[in-house]
DNA sequence: TTTGAGAGTTAGGCTAGCCTAATGCCCTGT
DNA sequence: ACAGGGCATTAGGCTAGCCTAACTCTCAAA
């Protein structure tokens, strides 16, 4: 055990917790993170990524092999699960609650997930009835830190003829979410691909109540379906 | 118009935001804040007050007078009643949607209120049917800015068989306020003035109900009260 | 096997906010 | 009328985080 593990945690500043929500999602298929992508997803230059790294793993929350990318430690992991948990917890308290739609939560979520305390996460949790998954269908970590695993296939990517439940919507822009609602593409919709055209084309579904929807690739790649069993 | 005032306003800092609310609650009685005020007010040192004021005057939010004190411009004054109202509006919302004691409730607003956006509070008020008063019995802002001005009396300064109703309680000590409540000593309640011990000794209150309190100079100071007519 | 493009890192600089130490102003008490 | 205490300010320095410019490493293609 070295002097960062040892010591009392100062609690992380805003910025720390980006970076490790960051380079959560970046590893979350495994691998490392590289600094570039990180340095994208954060809007921030690469040195600067370069620095946060040095110093993260310093204080051993991640570790850094030098021009080959990060991971998250063992500690570094539960506090970006911590993150994910507030982030998750506060989109859905304030679609359930607060009447917001789900395309406005994000940004909102984005701030707040760094001034709540645990305590009124867990607060909002309770009011909410413990729920397992945000409004985008995406699961939220357990208080102890643990995340449902699911493997959950892009529509872009299933079989002409299968059917699947829409389980998650992998985006957070404001306005592909709203258009996806529009169009009935929510988490929990039954789903029945009819066609795919070819060149990365469309995506044809069949809805739950018989209606067909045309799907670009752009927007199929971030649905996140769970096929169903007779398929 | 000077450039301050002409620029696009970018958004304020966390710093900023708590030094202008310092700033209007000493000067909420008239006359000018006092660097070293302002220092103890927000735990920093007297240097950092006069940095700080360099800028804020710069940028148009307080009047400096060097070796005098500080005011806020009407700009200021704005900021701040916003801070103001979104700190009371959370405060009122983590109380009567979330269960949180009137103890409690500071800490967590003094760290979201720089978090909200507007929309968000604007929600919380309106499922709370727009609170005139937090749950300390502090007048809440407007949307527009506006705050009521009570005259108010505190509790150490009432006359001996007077009649009072207790309106607000200007502290945030989550201990006190645990002990305020415990005695019913809580907005709204109703208090006759039987008798007050001399050199800063306690007052003597009888309540609505019948029984009597106690309350010794320190916390006589911290409850304001509103005279009733009939005294 | 070498080389060069692309990614990563180091060097050096900036701002916001904080600090302590040193200096300056104001006003009251003698 | 002025000296001294107390408060305010200036001077100078620190850290976190960001930046750009300059460099270094890696790896794949020739």
């Amino acid at each position: 055990m070295n002097a960062a593990t040892r010591s009392p945690q100062p609690p992380l500043t805003r910025s720390v917790e980006d970076y490790l929500k960051s380079v959560f999602h970046l590893t979350s298929q495994g691998g490392f993170a590289t600094t570039s992508d990180i340095a994208e997803m954060l809007a921030v230059a690469p040195p600067s990524v370069s620095g946060m790294m040095k110093r993260l793993s310093e204080t051993g929350l991640i570790e850094h092999v030098p021009y080959r990318g990060v991971q998250l430690t063992h500690q570094g992991r539960r506090a970006a699960l911590q993150m994910i948990r507030r982030h998750r917890i506060l989109e859905s308290y304030l679609t359930s609650k607060l009447g917001y739609d789900w395309g406005d939560v994000h940004v909102e979520a984005e701030r707040l997930e760094h001034a709540v305390s645990e305590k009124l996460i867990e607060r909002m949790a309770d009011a909410l009835g413990e729920p397992r998954y945000d409004p985008h269908g995406a699961p939220i970590p357990t208080a102890a830190g643990e995340i449902e695993e699911a493997e959950l296939v892009r529509l872009a990517d299933t079989a002409v003829g299968s059917s699947v439940v829409l389980q998650e919507v992998g985006d957070e822009n404001a306005e592909r979410l709203h258009y996806l609602a529009e169009q009935g593409l929510i988490p929990g919709v039954h789903l029945t691909v009819i066609d795919r055209q070819p060149f990365n084309g469309p995506t044809i579904v069949r809805l739950g109540d018989g209606t067909t929807r045309v799907v670009g690739q752009e927007l199929a790649l971030l649905l996140l379906c769970r096929p169903v069993d007779g398929e």
